[in-house]
Parts: structure tokens; sequence; C-alpha cells
DNA sequence: CGGTATATCCGTATGGATATACCGGTGCGATACT
């Protein structure tokens, strides 16, 4: 039985007088026992939801984390209220273990952090069965919910065996919680978790206060990437896609005179805490980082999130755009590509994860968010639909604010030449072809490769099927080009 | 695919051009060795 009504719960222990929109309705469904999946967007207080009825019951709640590092964040901050939290890791010293197997046996523990792996070893699952036959489990909960199907294809399996904890826990609600989940994702979540009639609590992923803005990444973007960091406000962050590329774009920006600070999985331990410290305290820091940077990283005031490469996919660019504005003032996302990005970035993914289902998913999730690049609709209108939100133009984004001004670049000359180049040799095959063309048209600085699997794409030539790459004319002729060629805005 | 590091060639100086090989993002836990 609740103890005291959930508003002196939330007064009392959080220090706040009212729920935000979607945390009372997870809240009072866990406490009645039923299965939750909440799509909260940041900084809407997703982990109350949990948090709150471990409290309100006296009892326990295990919460499954991807990161020890935001596992300890978590804890640190319920221990500054005075909730009793723990996380258990492989680091943790032997004397903080056996105090939290004692804290856990006597009942006196609120909420216990678990990476999913160790939810996989024996030794976790006598913990957990023996804390539920002594009655103390109130709730199981997945925080940051989505890794289920961004992660557990290939890269942490365990997350796809996170269904065991239905199992284990018979009776015991489970809650999932994500900022961004597309209605597949949704699904996948409910499934792999085995969620049963869940409360699904959707808020729309929409910032009013953030603007897009997408183009074509010119040959050297530094003159733009240092205008973009001058006109923004607070702390800014810029994403490469390899760890080379962080490191030398962190140098030229440094040697353009900016404090820019590098960050990615493959610096020390220390280097990596000393980072993240410079770009959570400095006023205006500057971090150039991978993919390995941002998850629970807290810093209200980001005023850009630049993107030097393609995203790989609308969800996962929602989720890195997403930590721009978090105090609700104005902020600009910012992504520059090249026509090209999909090409290596494709190529790199269908290598990873062989020619699975799931290297199809990331082809189609890839060719989705450069078309949301390339396209002249509203970015966060395109953005939002592919997580499932119908919305209008935002009238913030570039297309919004710059509709119909734009050139049109036209690559039928360049097209037209390759086509030409094709007829004179029939059969042969895309590499020769396309470094001949470079000696031969080094004036045009296209990428000929690019364009020759632009023209495969839209069925003006043909590509055998025995893995060579041999390109062949569709069909005699020379009428392929009739319709020019406005693939991209130039930038 | 593109980029970068290493190997090879040329042919009579000790480097410069060209060919070839290789690599590319996220982290948990456990174990076998210094």
């Amino acid at each position: 039985m609740a103890g005291e009504p959930l508003e002196q719960a939330l007064q009392k222990h959080f220090g706040w007088t009212a729920f935000r929109p979607g945390q009372r309705e997870v809240i009072e469904a866990l406490l009645a026992g039923r299965d939750a999946l909440a799509v909260l967007p940041t900084g809407a207080g997703k982990s109350l939801c949990y948090q709150l009825p471990a409290v309100v019951r006296q009892g326990l709640v295990v919460v499954a984390s991807p990161l020890v590092a935001l596992m300890q964040d978590q804890v640190a901050q319920l221990q500054r209220r005075g909730i009793a939290a723990a996380c258990l890791h492989r680091d943790l010293p032997a004397a903080e273990r056996l105090d939290l197997m004692q804290r856990l046996r006597q009942g006196r523990l609120r909420l216990l952090y678990l990476a999913p792996e160790r939810l996989q070893l024996e030794s976790t699952r006598q913990l957990l069965e023996q804390q539920h036959g002594d009655g103390r489990l109130v709730a199981v909960a997945v925080d940051e919910a989505h890794c289920i199907s961004a992660w557990g294809h290939d890269f942490r399996p365990d997350y796809r065996r996170l269904g065991s904890l239905r199992q284990l826990c018979q009776g015991v609600p489970l809650v999932a919680l994500s900022a961004t989940a597309a209605p597949q994702v949704r699904a996948e979540i409910i499934r792999l978790l085995q969620l049963r009639r869940p409360l699904v609590q959707v808020h729309s992923a929409r910032r009013g206060n953030l603007a897009y803005g997408m183009a074509l990444r010119p040959t050297d973007p530094l003159p733009l990437v240092l205008e973009a960091l001058q006109q923004a406000r607070g702390a800014r962050l810029i994403y490469a896609r390899t760890r080379r590329a962080v490191e030398s774009w962190a140098e030229r920006l440094q040697q353009a005179g900016l404090e820019a600070i590098a960050y990615h999985a493959g610096l020390e331990p220390a280097a990596r805490q000393a980072a993240l410290e410079h770009f959570l305290q400095q006023p205006q820091p500057v971090l150039v980082a991978t993919v390995a940077f941002g998850m629970g990283v807290d810093r209200a005031d980001v005023g850009l999130v630049l993107h030097l490469d393609l995203p790989a996919s609308a969800e996962g660019y929602l989720q890195e755009s997403g930590r721009a504005g978090r105090d609700g003032l104005p902020a600009r996302c910012l992504v520059l590509y090249s026509p090209a990005d999909r090409i290596s970035l494709g190529w790199a993914l269908a290598n990873g994860d062989g020619r699975s289902e799931r290297a199809e998913l990331a082809q189609r999730q890839l060719r989705r968010m450069e078309a949301i690049a390339e396209g002249d609709g509203c970015r966060e209108q395109a953005l939002l639909r592919v997580v499932g939100e119908v919305v209008g133009p935002c009238g913030r984004c570039d297309t919004c604010l710059q509709a119909g001004t734009r050139e049109q670049r036209d690559w039928s000359d360049a097209a037209s030449v390759l086509l030409a180049a094709l007829h004179q040799s029939d059969g042969t095959d895309l590499r020769s072809l396309t470094r001949e063309l470079r000696q031969q048209e080094p004036a045009h600085d296209e990428r000929w490769g690019w364009l020759a699997r632009r023209l495969v794409q839209e069925e003006m030539i043909g590509e055998s099927n025995d893995g060579a790459q041999r390109l062949y004319l569709r069909n005699t002729g020379r009428h392929y080009l009739r319709r020019p060629w406005p693939l991209f805005w130039a930038a």
C-alpha cells in the first residue's frame, strides 16, 4: 500500500510540487503492477518514473542502464536526496561490494543499477530471485531502452536477452524508458522485453527551440565551422565519424585559436574524464567527439551541435542533436554532408554486419537520413516523421527559412561525360572507369564513383550481379539524360 | 568508398611518383597472462 500520497512523496524526496506530463501515469501504472513504456523527451524526468515507486513502496527497483558513468551519476543524485541507491559493476571495490550486498539483504536499498550484461550472470539472477522471493522487488526498469534496437544486434547482444527478466521476476512490473523511439523501435522493445499490455506514454519529441540546418560540405569546411562556432552561445559540440577525424579537427580548431578538446573511446580514461569535465565546467567549451560522447551528459546550455558527416540514421541524429538547447533557449543543429558519405558509410555498415537483414535495415536508415539532408522540405518535419510523428513545418530550419530561394545543382554535364565513356567501353568495371575519368576530367571535381553509383541507383545504367561491379548501359541510345539532374542543393 | 600508411620502382641519387594494403563507432564482464 502506498504510505503517502504521490504528491507528498514527490515534494518530500525530490522537492517538486507537481508532476511533469506523463510521469504520474507511468508511476501509477507501475504501482498498480502494470508494465509501461515511456517515450518522454529529454529533460522530462524519465528516471523519476521508476525512482518514486521505490521510495513510496519502501522496496527495491532494479534498473538496467547502459553505461557505468550513467549509473554513477544517478546514484550520486539520489544519494544527495537521501535515497539509498547503488550500482554494481566490475570496478566496484570489494569493500563497497560487500556493503552493497549487506544493504540488499537487509532490504535497505531502494535502487540498484546494473548493466544488461550483469543481469545475465548466474550470481545476479540468484540475487534477484532472492529479492523477489522476499517480496521486496517493486519494479524492474530498462533505461535508455532504444539501445535494445540500436546496440542489441551485434554490439551488445545482452540487450536482446533482457526478456529473461520477465521469467525471473514474475508478477513484477517492467518499465522501459527512452527519449526517442520510432514506432518500429517501440514495437521491438515491447516484443523483446515481453511487456504485457503496457501503458504506452509517448510525448512529442518536438523541440521548439532547435533550428536544424543541413548543407553540402564544402571541400574545406573550416570557415563554415568557425562561423557556426562563433555564432553559437554556450557549449558547442562537434561530431565527426572517425577517431582520426576527431583528432585532426580538434587540432585544426586549436590552430585557429580555439580551445577545442577531442573525445573518443580510444583515449585514456583520464583524458576522457578531463575532456568531459572541461565540457561541463568551462563557460564556452568546444568539444569534438565521435558517437562515444553524449549519453547522460547533462549540460543545459549547449548552443550548437554540428555534424561533420551525414549521420547514420535519423533516430541517432535526433539523439545527438537533442543534446542542444536543453535550457529551452534557441540552439542550432547543423549537418554538413557529402554525397559520398552514404557510399562510404554504407560500405562500412554492410561490411561490418555482413549481408544480414540488419545490414539492410541500416542501409535503409542511412538512405532515409540522406533523403532528409538532400530534401527541400522542413528538416524537423522530416526527422519527426521517421519517429512516427506528424507535424507541420517548423519555420526555423534552413529550408523553412529559405524555401524556394536556393539554386539547384545540375549534374547533367558530368553524367553525360560518364555515360559517353561507358558507351565506348561497354562492360567496364566501376573502379577503372572512375579512375580514368579522374585523369581525363580533372577539371570536374565531381566524385565519379558516386555519380556512377547514383546512375545505377536511378537505373539509367545497369550493374552486373557477379560482384565485380561491371557497368553497362541499360539500353542503347542517348536519351538517358533528357531530364536534368537536380539531385541536391548547392551549399 | 575515401583516406592514409607502407611498399615498390626508377636507375646511379638517396627522393618523388605510383601501386597496394588496410581500416573505419559505441561498452559491458571475465579470463589469461605478465
